[in-house]
RNA sequence: GGGUCGCUAGCUCAAUGGUAGAGCUGCGGACUUUUAAUCCGUAGGUUCGGGGUUCGAGCCCCCGGCGACCCA
């Protein structure tokens, strides 16, 4: 690793900013004076919350008698001649201020205090407690330590750091940014809430293969990667769909997993290349109780991360998640939209006219159900506004994992739900019959064939699970990222900690 | 994929084609009750990279990089 960044490494100091420079400098006078700038450990006694809770009606100018060790982040700093403030904030977010006096550590270690201390290190402080003549909590130091000192500058606390940066450097983002610690909070609360609603109902928590040998369960072309031990082409998974449809088949009939996958295409504001995703299969159940569970879910999601089913963005705006969501059926609404019935049976040649007519760019080779979805896609989703909607009944020919329809010929028994204009999470009555899994698989394989990277292939071991017979199953698909995207009303970018990005250079 | 906008000091931003500035941060000094402390002084630049036009380019032109927004 040095070896591959020498440049790096021995880069005269000189080269660095004033401002590195001098806390490089610092670093090695704090050691000069004694004091280790990264120690093991310090000799913290308790908590800034716990000394906030225990402490919140102390009156002002007044001495607890209580002696702590205490240790945070130093985020503001004022000093004067003999008396020193600073403000330490802990990672959790609870903040009390630091008193260094004269007084209380003497000439040596006030010295050092306001020489070698900057905002950014986090420092550890013994003393009593006390409030301060205006009645700040706070902690009236009687000797400090180092616990480990900042090399680089934070940014100004009080400007915006640019949104780049925020993505690019998100421990900095943490720090400086209250809102950014608070929606990492968000998504472990929501996605804690969803395992509760999951398990509650029976469901069992399992993993499946992220490395694949074949590339399947969902349309979309996967990363290539290669085990040289075994030397062989492997994918990162694009769905755990068939692996956890096997623990169905195997008698696991309430499962589901809560991980990553991965999507070799670009990123916008609700698309990234790798996505968190839970995926929960539920036996006996069809789409329309799965549907239910869905909307459930997320309504209880909802209720963990912010105690209400109407959430309130950022922007200040409020949307509405109680209640039971409207459905719309995907050929009516195109019909609608069109003026003219569109039917599982409208001539192919006729969507390819209406799609040329909006405009919508379709590969030539684009199959009858994906004409329909994108007139749908272009025509319809705005007109929800941002009310969760489930669209109701898919052409067979674009989802090949899915169980024809009950009544309607040529449709599946599958839901996409809309929420802000994206796709939220998509369910289906799962398709069990191995024969016609089978027949799905080969056309997927002859139009990856044809050239078609988004395919799924054949996968024998999968046709073989379903051929010991999976019970009548339902299943959902719900995008993790972008459900905290409907909680927050924030780009997909906010919600992952660390997206992916470009290098800088 | 197309279009628009942006990239300047550690951070946030200025700067008719004519000496690159401000606030905060930093550094030096004063201050024992501050709260984005205050006051005095002061330092800090490969203007994203490369090429071009020009007497002269942060600014104009071309190529490239990264990002944001809109459209498809």
């Amino acid at each position: 690793m040095a070896a591959e960044n020498t440049d790096q490494d021995l880069a005269p100091e000189v080269d660095l900013p004033e401002q590195m420079r001098i806390r490089r400098d610092k670093r090695d006078r704090l050691a000069e004076a004694g004091l280790d700038a990264y120690p093991v450990q310090v000799p913290i006694t308790t908590t800034i919350a716990a000394v906030r809770a225990a402490h919140l009606d102390l009156p002002i100018d007044h001495q607890s008698g209580e002696v702590v060790g205490i240790a945070g982040r130093v985020i503001f700093q004022r000093n004067t001649g003999k008396l020193c403030f600073a403000t330490l904030r802990s990672g959790e977010g609870t903040e009390i201020q630091a008193m260094v006096s004269l007084a209380g550590v003497g000439a040596p270690l006030l010295d050092l205090w306001k020489d070698l201390v900057d905002i950014g290190d986090h420092v550890f402080i013994h003393g009593e407690v006390i409030t301060s003549k205006r009645g700040e909590l706070s902690v009236l130091a009687d000797s400090w330590l180092m616990a480990a000192k900042a090399l680089r500058p934070l940014p100004v606390a009080h400007k915006p750091l640019n949104e780049e940066s925020r993505v690019r450097q998100r421990y900095v983002d943490l720090i400086v940014r209250p809102e950014a610690r608070q929606i990492a909070r968000t998504r472990v609360a929501t996605v804690a809430s969803i395992r509760q609603s999951l398990d509650a109902r029976g469901y069992l928590e399992i993993e499946t293969p992220m490395l694949q040998t074949l590339h399947g369960g969902a349309s979309a072309r996967p990363f290539v990667t290669t085990s040289n031990a075994l030397d062989l082409q492997l994918f990162l998974r694009i769905a755990p769909e068939l692996f956890l449809k096997r623990a169905v088949v195997g008698g696991l009939e309430r499962v589901y997993e809560i991980n990553r996958n991965f999507r070799n295409e670009g990123a916008d504001s609700t698309h990234s290349p790798e996505f968190a995703m839970l995926e929960f299969y539920e036996a006996y159940a069809d789409y329309r109780v799965m549907a239910t569970i869905t909307r459930e879910l997320i309504q209880a999601a909802a209720r963990a991360a912010f105690g209400s089913e109407q959430v309130s963005h950022l922007d200040g705006s409020v949307h509405d998640l109680s209640g039971v969501w409207p459905e719309v059926r995907l050929y009516d609404a195109v019909s609608t939209a069109l003026g003219t019935e569109v039917t599982t049976s409208t001539p192919r040649e006729q969507l390819q006219s209406w799609c040329a007519t909006a405009g919508i760019s379709v590969e030539p080779t684009a199959v009858s159900g994906k004409l329909v979805e994108e007139l749908f896609e272009h025509y319809v989703i705005e007109g929800f506004g941002g009310r969760p909607t489930f669209v109701m009944d898919y052409p067979v020919d674009t989802s090949p994992l899915v169980r024809e329809h009950r009544t309607d010929i040529g449709k599946v028994e599958k839901w996409d739900l809309y929420i802000n204009g994206y796709e939220q999470a998509t369910g289906y009555s799962e398709l069990v019959d191995p024969v016609i899994q089978r027949q799905r698989l080969t056309e997927q394989a002859a139009l990856g064939a044809r050239g078609d990277a988004e395919a799924m292939q054949v996968d024998e071991d999968f046709l073989r699970a379903l051929e010991h017979g999976m019970p009548p199953t339902g299943g959902v698909g719900l995008g993790i990222d972008r459900l905290l995207m409907t909680l927050t009303g924030l780009g997909i970018r906010e919600t992952i900690l660390f997206p992916l990005v470009k290098p800088e250079r």
